[in-house]
DNA sequence: CATCGTTGTGTACACTCGTACGCATGGGAT
DNA sequence: ATCCCATGCGTACGAGTGTACACAACGATG
């Protein structure tokens, strides 16, 4: 009925390629690096994936899945009384310091589809369902998009420039464009 | 004593470094590509820029410092009595609609400088320059650094997501980052 | 048990690329 | 006028790529 030997063949496949995209970036995936990385044989690559295209759509498919399970998670998770500013300064802070190459991967997926056109709608997703989750935390859906465009754009600052994380500075930008003034936080400066 | 017979010749090479950037994006740039682009012959490349790398990184020096002028050129310009969130949002909106392939560039040069290391300077000098440009219009500096995250991530969200430019979004949402009420600005929604 | 088709593999081909290198060219010094 | 060498050019080479395709292995079907 379905693949015989090796179920998982495919699933491994794209991992693998997932895992040459974080390390290597866009530019670095190819069948054989993959190949490599998932111990298969070339023609393995190439026979579950018929172009290169598809790989890498496959691959970044999944990123995007992982990297919004986790916002998910998160979001659905964070007391909505707290002050929603500082649960968004700390969160990104975790994820600029614990996870950094997850990061750096979600903006290899915005900078592809800047040309790719086939990627536009994954980052399109991207985008929609990290401020729908965030609906939770901000007064509307229009805040929500601001607040999405700030934290990507701090992100970019961040892994661009190498500037360190200043949590307060991040945390009084977010409170401010919530709407509410910067100084219903825990330690307003 | 310098260069004989086409002293522009360099400086050609480096137009048509960014034209083809501007046209297939950095995986595109080659020696070949821009020598075409130039009508110069392939040698002629190689021989000004002794690797890929110096030309990536020529183009994208041009490509960024073209880019500043621009903003330099509006800061300087702009009205320092009139509501900077309507001055900033009606720019940006320029920006996007009229020449959406210079924002795809400098996001290009982003992009890059995410995985090439000699490329981040470039990048943090046109966060930081940017920023600084544009204290005149806002409290300070953490502010303005804030300002052009946003505006980073909003336009980031055009480029990808094809949505359309909502200049009365982005104008509130400008004008409650920058510290003030989002309601004075000229035509409140 | 024989046959067939699905699944998987190894190899080879056509192509592009960056770069090196030998050769032309023409101005400046003597 | 003659020589020299910086400047510029055309070509060729080795490396690496995506993909096609012929073959192997193995379960299902009669």
């Amino acid at each position: 009925m379905g693949r015989r030997y090796d179920p998982e063949r495919r699933q491994r496949i794209i991992d693998a390629a997932t895992a040459v995209v974080r390390e290597r970036g866009i530019v670095g995936l190819g069948h054989r690096a993959v190949a490599a990385a998932a111990d298969v044989p070339l023609g393995s690559t190439t026979y579950h994936f018929a172009t290169l295209d598809d790989l890498l759509i496959a691959a970044l498919r999944q990123i995007n899945a992982e990297w919004l399970a986790e916002v998910k998670r998160w979001a659905e998770g964070v007391d909505p009384a707290a002050p929603p500013a500082d649960e968004l300064a700390r969160w990104l802070e975790e994820q600029l310091t614990g996870d950094r190459a997850r990061m750096e991967l979600e903006y290899e997926l915005y900078f592809a589809a800047l040309r790719h056109e086939g990627l536009r709608p994954l980052a399109a997703e991207c985008l929609d369902e990290t401020a729908r989750l965030l609906t939770r935390l901000v007064p509307d859906a229009a805040t929500a998009r601001a607040v999405v465009a700030l934290m990507d754009g701090l992100t970019l600052q961040v892994l661009l420039a190498d500037r360190p994380y200043d949590r307060e500075d991040i945390r009084a930008a977010l409170a401010r464009i919530m709407g509410g003034n910067g100084a219903n936080g825990s330690t307003a400066g």
